[in-house]
DNA sequence: CTTTAATTTTATCCTTTGGTAAAATATATC
DNA sequence: GATATATTTTACCAAAGGATAAAATTAAAG
């Protein structure tokens, strides 16, 4: 299965549009929307090659072949939903900013991911699936997007414990520990369900974890 | 899909031998060996429904049927494997010790799950995937036998926190903590692997992750 | 209203997949 | 070396799954 030939992500919004193709009819839009929403918490449980479109198309009540209608294949609509998650996964980071404090900047970001697991629960879980999968799809995006921001983020982080403001940590293990801590919520709610009876949409519960992970990281990392 | 009638984890090892059945030949032990690794590793990069007994079949060089000789379906094999990861994924949690420093012993439990993201990184993924598709099998595990240790080992964190050698943590995000940064460089591996060309295979980068890891959060919760 | 275009349904195809049956081969036991 | 047992191979099968064709229906435009 090669999944990915050309890589079409990410891609330009309303690139239709431009190129003059109709669209946007009101239930084209309601319809998209159904199924990306059904194909995000399928994918999420059972990863590209697990999930079946007969199970999408349920989930958005609808037959397989009206599905088929509006995204032509399973591939295709994979790369629409990895589309949407890339988009709110790398927001974030891109925001980190060397001339605030980093005591700021990195509570900013950590609230941000955490925000990102209690609303997005399923995406996080699709994109840890294509990772684990090897990311066949998004590998050309690790390699040259997702890596510069993190290498340009990274820079931030140095300059902060240059200028003494932060200890001497290792930036890109810094981030990729605020990666695990927050998608860790998203990505094993069932174990945290398991053994606390509660998940992030319970909004004390929200808060509390929010606080305990930033007071840890925080305390880990301030001078 | 119901798998998990009955609940057949955890098995007593031997139990067949005992019951009077005849077992063990030495091509026996190597083949499920066999393909219980080529197993691990499938189910690892497309989780229980989409890989394939084909695939397992041939990374483990055999045919289908012959795999079925060992294992009679799919399930029983996702069973065997399964039951595999949970023991040697519980074992280190059991062993912290309250008698001890939790410098010394938070310290270890660290070190024993980085070893285990080393080592086992496919079963890593295997569980994070069981745990990602809503836990269809571990889910009477979680709630029973994990629940358990983890309540018991919260206590011990809790009577260190009294005993003012620790901060004031809250235990169980403390574990989750532990859990999260672990296993994400082995369930994100490929990730890491792009942003740094490292892999925890590489002893220097997994010594240095290591202590960098232990350094944020030993620092975050020690008083 | 009609006419045209967009959407949905029905029927169907081909491939993959988990699994079985039975024949063939290898291994162990006496 | 013959006999019984364990292992492997070959040939299949039925169901599931991705996809297409074409008919039927619904919505939009004039």
């Amino acid at each position: 299965m090669t999944l990915n030939q050309g890589f079409p992500l990410p891609a330009e919004p309303d690139a239709d549009q431009a190129a003059g193709k109709r669209r946007d009819s009101r239930i084209q839009v309601r319809n998209r929307e159904k199924i990306l929403e059904a194909a995000t918490e399928i994918f999420s449980m059972y990863g590209y090659r697990g999930a079946t479109l007969d199970q999408i198309a349920e989930k958005a009540a609808m037959s397989k072949p009206n599905l088929l209608y509006y995204f032509s294949s399973k591939q295709e609509l994979y790369l629409a939903v990895l589309r949407d998650i890339l988009e709110i996964w790398l927001q974030p980071l891109k925001e980190l900013d060397e001339r605030e404090s980093p005591e700021r900047e990195i509570s900013a970001y950590i609230d941000q991911k955490i925000r990102f697991s209690q609303l997005y629960p399923t995406a996080s879980r699709v994109f840890a699936n294509e990772i684990a999968a090897g990311a066949p799809v998004l590998k050309p995006v690790l390699d040259s997007y997702l890596r510069d921001i993190v290498k340009k983020k990274a820079r931030v982080i140095r300059k902060w414990v240059k200028r003494g403001e932060l200890a001497d940590v290792d930036p890109y293990h810094l981030i990729m520990m605020i990666w695990a801590v927050t998608q860790h919520y998203a990505d094993f709610a069932v174990q945290i369900d398991s053994l606390l009876g509660k998940s992030l949409d319970d909004e004390k519960f929200y808060n509390q974890t929010r606080k305990h992970i930033k007071r840890i990281l925080m305390r880990g990392i301030l001078k």
